[in-house]
DNA sequence: ACTTTAACAGACAGGTCTGTCTAGTGTAAG
DNA sequence: CTTACACTAGACAGACCTGTCTGTTAAAGT
């Protein structure tokens, strides 16, 4: 294998962590899956905390490559707001979907590891992103037509996770079209 | 006090489940605030998952009582349907609001506990209603606005939680209306 | 008066968790 | 060749967890 500790760790914990939660799985589990010694782990992320902090870091990460990928697909202003929907679709139609990552840590931790730190810049992110798309569409409220799809978004997530809709992401797409054209003075 | 051992276990276990997860608290601290001892737990509700199961079950119906009553404020039906928002405003506006506990218990629990079921059946219900009050609202297919809205009312809660974002339940309720108005032929 | 019942307090077993520490192994650079 | 470094394996400490068990107390039914 030509990956390092550091990698393979983060790569273990990725699965684990989001499969069965930051709190349920043990560091053992972890270090089994990785290959790798448990002092591996402390010297190279300090803490379990350590380790799940970079787990999110790395989701955050590879979360806004996945959307963005999906909206420079499209230059109608309107096609690129829609797209991160798009990005939701194919998210929770993975078949080991189990919803979203930073809801689910953040349900499991406690309020004072950094936890919350990492999921506050997530959704930070991803309300700006909505910001911006729905300014270039033309809405009439750019911040306010943002925060209501963060609440479909965020509702297809739970609905896909407990409900198994899987069709979730299609109603919330459609349903932020008509919330776009309501919102767009012509 | 007047209140039997199970009721002040099933009390403790809410407060305590609900602030900090199911998870998180142990049995000691369940037994201690309830002022109780552990066999007498064990006797009542048999095991810590028993107690879980309870707890979610009391929660179902305080919720259940807490939506039938705004919703029965109202005669109209489109201020019937619009006050499931109403209630979840009231919910989200509590001091120690922590999300819907549905959720995060959900998010908590491993797959074969009780809890999956618990948390369908609640959601099962939140969905029938909204679909009830949908159809009498004259919604074109209300099947299907219940779904979006019950996108909305995850989200919000979601929102709420991990944004600590008050006015959600406003926002979700106006978008709830402008749905229902673009569902409802006249 | 006697017995049953329900509750109490708390020790205990057996397991799991995080984090530390010791000791040994291989490898690459000087 | 040797020195430094990164890693491995695994024991260990100390805490916490669920669940069981013993023994005691108090009230209520017969």
């Amino acid at each position: 294998m030509a990956t390092t500790a550091r990698e393979r760790l983060l790569n273990a914990a990725t699965e684990l962590f989001y499969e069965e939660g930051v709190h349920t799985v043990g560091i053992d589990r972890v270090i089994e899956r990785a290959g790798v010694a448990k002092a591996t782990l402390y010297n190279t992320y300090g803490s379990k905390d350590g380790l799940i902090r970079a787990y999110l870091a790395d989701r955050h990460e590879s979360r806004r490559r996945r959307i963005t990928a999906k909206v420079e697909q499209h230059q109608d202003p309107r096609a690129r707001l829609l797209a991160v929907f798009d990005a939701l679709a194919d998210s929770i139609a993975a078949p080991n979907y189990h919803g979203c990552a930073f809801v689910n840590a953040s349900a499991e931790a406690s309020p004072d590891s950094g936890i919350q730190e990492a999921t506050a810049e997530y959704r930070g992110w991803v309300r700006g992103l909505l910001t911006d798309l729905s300014r270039e569409a033309g809405a009439e409220d750019p911040e306010r037509l943002a925060r209501t799809l963060m609440l479909l978004y965020d509702g297809t997530s739970i609905s896909a996770r407990m409900d198994h809709d899987l069709t979730a992401a299609e109603l919330a797409r459609s349903t932020a079209e008509a919330l776009l054209d309501a919102a767009t003075p012509r």
